[in-house]
DNA sequence: AATGAATGAGCATTCATTCAT
DNA sequence: AATGAATGAATGCTCATTCAT
């Protein structure tokens, strides 16, 4: 259960001091995000970014430190995309390790195509001041170990046979990391079919029944 | 029959001034991908370059015109490496589709965990001046053709299996691009034991010999 | 009648932002001016005018884009100064050509020998982009114009006896465009005085009337 | 009486090293004259003076001290042709004022149209150390009086008439110096013909028989 | 007599960040 | 809540000059 919203005058229609700051703040966030992806971080100003949303640039300054935290609330909301998903990934023992898994690649693929993971898999951890660095790398070994997880988790059941699970996972992340760098909204594939296929590919790799399909 | 080399006193031993300035040119080179490769091109400033080679920065622009031009040396000499290999692809036809991807893999993982491949991965051309953007997009294009005209190739002739071969190409360069993100020279694993693993898991998502493993 | 200047709290005694933008621009451009006129154009660093006005170099760069447009925008207040002077030229007709040739000759002296007209004769306009540069050699030869016209004018109407308009002008142009090179403002003799000097001797080698002085 | 040549063989077909050395002194000098007047001393660079000349940039060193001598050297030369002119200047006495200044005024056209005198007016001296500087501005100085003293020559002698010859004297030199910016040697006057007509202007000016033209 | 190689000093320009309002 | 004004620090690049050969 969430905490209730409190009653309010007026409804939801209008948004209180608090909500606009958070809403305002997500909006910076989201093009940020984007505009890291498309020209990388360093060649995005900080006037890039309060150009595209008529702002001024010290205004960035009232909802950020600094360049970097935008960096690493991106970041950030990449990772928990993943760790935190609405729908909680299945727990261990509940079903297969290759439903598990079809289920991590679906969310995945959803998030990397997402501005906020396209920005962590397509912008590097240099930039982030060490302590915040430090969170990503760790948020993004976690996810990394999740993948692991649950191919261990699937050969033991017998559902997945792959020798060697770390690396096989860095196939597999490669695979989806890439994503962003040619996938394209715009064009006829949409994302749910696109992890469709990636799905069939990995599984054909590494689903322990091959020859049954 | 090549050219013969012209004889000269001392041998192979002494250089003469081409082949001095040729050579520290591709050492530059060499450094600035590496660099390149592990902090951004942006975030990489002539002077890191020029202090770990322990010259000074106006050297660099006696053998370079300017920063672009470097990386895109370096850039170029990454997709040579695909493209005009010192063992020459086998010529479509005179092997199955399959064997031609298994040689095609295992050259670009070379490629890729070289310097200059590893540069021309991890560093974006938006920073090249038109012009040469234009030649490194057309030579990665070129490589993408390759690989996906071998995959077409082993359809037609069975010893591959794989439903839409132009995702499937970038699947696997997705899987590719990724390990200079993630392998290290001095671990445990030799290139070749990577590439090996790494083109076992390909053949098992799409060879068409699936079960007779 | 001009429209009214809106009134303010304070009067005219405090300006508003616009108004302090408009003049420390001013401010910026005189100085310069100066310095390019006296150590030349490329001789000044951004450093020398900022060093001036005790300001640092990148706050000129909130007021100008580069060093370029300050130079155009120096030569531009340079040749609108007799373009478009406070007092209109008398138009051609309404007075004797000789009448007229004085009153350009008093305004072009006054012109050149103030900061911004020293800087148009002064400073080349090589430095400038092609477009500004265009734009000053533009406003230059419609000044040159105006002086062969006037020429012509008071040979037509009997004032004047100049047997060549165009080389005459340009004689005149260059005892002019001198002045700066060795006229001082805190000599004793005052920038009417020397034009006064100027124009008898103008007068005397090219109005028709020579003999009953 | 020169010195004599020593005989040499093959008669003065072919140089000896001196000679040599000093024509090829002399063929950067004009080129290096030429290039300072166009594009102004800072803006040529001793690579675009050495490119002309199809030489590299250290071997201009072997033929002077540095940049600045080269343009002190082409001052020099400029101010010699007027005080060292192959033909003496009438000395004063021996003709009218008016007829030295007729032989001054032709004289200097024709130096200030020569490469040497066109870059002694057209390059500032602000470049040249503090005792090259001195010294052409003494030259300078020097050139500037005679003409002050043919003038004055001339008031005494009841052939010129003209109110104050210093400032005088700087308009006709204003008229002169302007000469460069505005004539080309390839155009259908010849420099004669336009000496004559400034001589005529200035005459007309300042000549104390205005009437009886 | 000439030059390839190298460099120190300098300069225009950019940008994240601050501060007073 | 927002911004105009201002700046320190950095960076790519140029160029006169030197030196070994």
């Amino acid at each position: 259960m969430t905490k209730p919203t409190p009653k309010r005058a007026w409804g939801q229609a209008i948004q209180n001091r608090d909500e606009q700051f958070e809403m305002k703040r997500q909006v910076v966030l989201r093009t940020a995000a984007r505009t890291y992806s498309d020209r990388g971080f360093h060649e995005t100003t900080l006037a890039d970014i309060a150009d595209e949303l008529n702002i001024s640039k010290p205004t960035l300054y009232y909802y950020f430190k600094n360049k970097d935290e935008i960096l690493f609330e991106c970041h950030r909301l990449g990772i928990e995309a993943i760790t935190d998903g609405d729908t909680p990934m299945p727990p261990a023992g509940t079903c297969t390790g290759r439903e598990r898994l079809e289920e991590f690649l679906r969310r995945y693929v959803r998030m990397v195509l997402d501005d906020f993971g396209t920005c962590l898999v397509m912008t590097g951890t240099n930039a982030l001041e060490p302590k915040n660095r430090g969170r990503v790398i760790e948020g993004r070994r976690k996810i990394d170990q999740m993948l692991r997880d649950i191919l261990q988790e699937g050969v033991r059941d017998g559902t997945l046979d792959c020798p060697d699970p770390k690396m096989t996972a860095m196939f597999v992340f490669g695979a989806m990391n890439w994503l962003p760098r040619w996938y394209h909204h715009d064009g006829g594939l949409s994302v749910d079919a696109l992890s469709a296929r990636l799905i069939a590919f990995v599984m054909r790799a590494i689903a322990a029944d091959r020859c049954d399909r």
